[in-house]
DNA sequence: GGCCAATATTTGGACGTTAAAGTAATGTAC
DNA sequence: GTACATTACTTTAACGTCCAAATATTGGCC
C-alpha cells in the first residue's frame, strides 16, 4: 500500500518527530495559561537547550569521522591556537569554560591517542602542561576545515544572521555577569 | 596585607574566572584571523553552547532544595500538565525531545523517590505508562513557583527581551528544519 | 627550618546524553 | 495460524558535565 501523503519528518533523538507540533511552543501555551509573566522566560530558557542540542548534535555528526567529539576538539583548537602548542591544565578549564575534571578527562583520552601529550612544567611541578602533538595538530587542522564548511551546523544562516545569534545571546551572558566590566554592548 | 583593588570575579564551573577576559570574543578573534567567513557562526554556536551551561546551572541550583535535575522537573511537569497525569515513555520522549533511554532513566529515579509510577497499559502491553503521584504533584508545584520566581534564571532580562532570544533561536531552529512545517515566522 | 594555608591536578561518584543491541508484544500478510 | 516486520521499552556502553574529597607542591610567616 503506497504511503499517501506522508508527513516530512526531523530525525533527532533517536526518534521520528511529529512536525506538525512544536513541543516549545506547547509548552509556552501551557505557561500563559497559568503563569503568564513567565511564559517568555521559560521559552527563552528551552529554546537555549533546544538549540544547544541540536547544534551539538550536528557539529558531533560532523567530527565523528575524525574520531572526535566536540569537547575533544575544543580542547585541541585551543592548544593549536597557542603559542608553544601547549597549556598548563587549569588554564585550559578557564579558556574552555568547565570544570578542571573535564579537562582531566579530555586530555587523558586524547593523550590515549597521542594527540596531545602530558609533561610536567619544569617551572612548579604541580603544574601539568597539555602538549599538542604533530598528529594533534594535523587532525585538529582537517576538523577545523570540515566544521568551516558545515558552518558549525548552522549552514542556513548568512554571517549577518549568526552575527545576530551571538549579540542577543552576548546580552544574555551580560546580565548573568557572564561579561569583563568593561565590555562594549 | 589588605587587598587591593581586587578584580570582581565570577564563580563558575568550579574555578574563578578572570572577568577582564571573555574567551569567546578572543576565539571570535582568532577565528577571523583565519577563516573571517565562519568567524560569527562560530561565536553564534559557542554562544549557544555557554549560555545553555549558565542557564542550566542556575536553574540546578534553583531545584537543588526540591532535589530535583531539570531533567527530572521537566518529566514531572509534563506529567503534571497531562489530563490523566500519566504518559507513554515513548511519548514523554517526544515532548521533551530526548531519546528514550533518557526517559527510562529519569522515570526510574523518580520512582525510587515515589514520585512516578509505572504502570503496563492495559490496551497495549508493549506500553509503560508513567503516572504522577500525589507527591510528585506537590513538588512540582513547589519547584515551579520557585524557578518562576527566579525567571527562570534570567532574572535580569524583562518578558521583552526574553521573548527577543526565543525569536532569535526560533529563527535557527527553522533553518534547521526543527519547527513544524507552517509555523509563523 | 618548620608549620600551614593556598594552588594545581586527579580521583570517584552522581547524572545527563546518545547509539546500538536485546526483549516483548502487536499486527499484518500469506 | 504462522511467519515476519514493526513498535515500545530497557539495557549496556561510551562520553560529557559537575562536585567533593584526596594528593602534591608552593609559598608565606614566624
Amino acid at each position: 500500500m503506497p504511503n499517501v501523503p506522508q508527513a516530512i519528518t526531523v530525525q533527532y533523538g533517536g526518534q521520528v518527530l511529529d512536525p506538525s507540533f512544536d513541543p516549545i511552543a506547547e509548552a509556552h501555551r501551557q505557561w500563559s495559561a497559568r503563569w503568564p509573566g513567565q511564559a517568555d522566560h521559560m521559552a527563552a530558557v528551552t529554546s537555549v537547550m533546544r538549540v544547544q542540542q541540536l547544534l551539538l548534535s550536528r557539529i558531533e555528526d560532523t567530527l565523528k569521522p575524525y574520531g572526535l567529539t566536540f569537547a575533544a576538539y575544543e580542547a585541541l583548537r585551543l592548544l593549536a591556537f597557542s603559542r608553544r602548542g601547549s597549556l598548563p591544565m587549569g588554564k585550559m578549564g578557564e579558556r574552555l569554560m568547565v570544570h578542571p575534571a573535564s579537562v582531566t578527562n579530555a586530555i587523558t583520552r586524547l593523550e590515549q591517542r597521542a594527540l596531545v601529550e602530558r609533561r610536567l612544567s619544569p617551572d612548579d611541578r604541580r603544574v601539568v602542561l597539555a602538549t599538542i602533538t604533530a598528529a594533534g595538530q594535523s587532525l585538529v587542522q582537517e576538523a577545523t576545515v570540515a566544521l568551516n564548511q558545515a558552518s558549525f551546523g548552522l549552514p542556513g544562516l548568512t554571517s549577518e544572521q549568526a552575527a545576530d545569534v551571538a549579540a542577543v545571546l552576548r546580552g544574555v551572558r551580560a546580565t548573568a555577569g557572564d561579561l569583563p566590566a568593561g565590555a562594549a554592548s
